[in-house]
DNA sequence: AGAAAACGATGACATTTGTCAATAAAGAAC
DNA sequence: GTTCTTTATTGACAAATGTCATCGTTTTCT
């Protein structure tokens, strides 16, 4: 389980791991498991923790005042899931976060992953998954404000096409910004064509 | 001009600047003007420079099949302005970038940037700087797929109240992704309140 | 100062998307 | 295996937002 996460990291650095790098990232993240819909940060909480997901689906939502989800970040295997505010700032968190699917992590407090910054290697990680983080964010929000609902989907579909494997199509409806109905007309549209 | 510039890292970090880094940092960082309207970035061009606005505004867009601008990034003084991605991975972007007002900034190239963030105080000034930046993002996309056109337009204005009252509304709308006549109302409804 | 361009408001109408309700199929739970 | 829940589709209608055109005002340019 340690090792998909090592693999990981020599992905997004160059340099490798050292024999005593890997003793300090184990002892610092932790095992962790979700049931489906489990949840593993409730609004109005402070987010205590970091995952990095081996296994299974989450996803990350608001609930309006009409008591609407909007879902705002999915997450499969190899991602990392948080709200990066709440846990920075130590602030209560206006999303939850739950398991979609039965769900393993690694988990890692805040003051965990100061000392692990320590680690050269790490840092260049985690400074590269958050340029990621940001442009694909950005991406993301380009999309929202300038396409109308079925480009959307298509970019989806090119850009993430396991989330339309793996989370049913009212939650894709929701992370695209659109209600059920209009997901479902736009996808038979789609495929007469 | 400098000055400014020292004093945001200042505010961003915790260790100060030596007289050494400071040098550094005015070779790596070097002045530059925009006229009005005049272009940062050109879409399809690899993104050269990252911009640290001394005084001024700008404006980051996309521009559609129907010609129509989506505004995804606004900026004014103390705002860096780039397209991260062109600027990293030397990828055309797809975005440009301009003045919106006469604007002074201090630009720095992609490699002079990699020498910077040998001092860990600038290193430490930028990692927020991108956190920040992906929070804010999170933030917007959030607003763009859960709230109504009136109440993004609340939101703007708690957040970015200068925006307002340094851009026309057209490009407040596009910012919201919506269209101005749409804003236009929003603002006769809210105000008539 | 005068002309041109940009800006903002508003009406009429079109289009997109949302809401509600009904239905059927697929999947999960016991 | 049967019941309950979840998921997806579809129709009818409502609401939000976009488009186009017009007008008056303000700003910019020379």
């Amino acid at each position: 389980m340690y090792n998909q996460l090592f693999s990981y990291i020599s992905r997004y650095s160059e340099s490798p791991l050292t024999v005593e790098d890997e003793t300090l990232i184990k002892s610092a993240l932790k095992p962790a498991k979700l049931k489906k819909k489990e949840l593993f940060l409730e609004q109005g909480n402070i987010c205590q923790y970091t995952g990095f997901i081996i296994k299974g689906a989450m996803r990350q939502y608001s609930i309006d005042s009409a008591g609407n989800e909007h879902i705002i970040q999915l997450a499969l295997e190899n991602w990392w899931m948080v709200d990066r505010e709440s846990y920075l700032m130590k602030t209560p968190s206006v999303y939850n976060i739950d398991a979609w699917e039965d769900t393993e992590l690694l988990i890692l407090e805040a003051d965990d992953l100061q000392r692990l910054l320590e680690i050269p290697t790490i840092k260049e990680m985690f400074w590269k998954m958050n340029q990621s983080s940001f442009i694909a964010s950005q991406k993301r929000l380009n999309n929202s404000i300038a396409l109308p609902a079925m480009e959307r989907y298509e970019q989806l579909l090119k850009s993430y096409p396991d989330f339309v494997q793996r989370f049913p199509q009212h939650i894709i409806a929701s992370y695209l910004g659109i209600s059920k109905e209009t997901l479902s007309r736009v996808r038979s549209k789609l495929f007469q064509k």
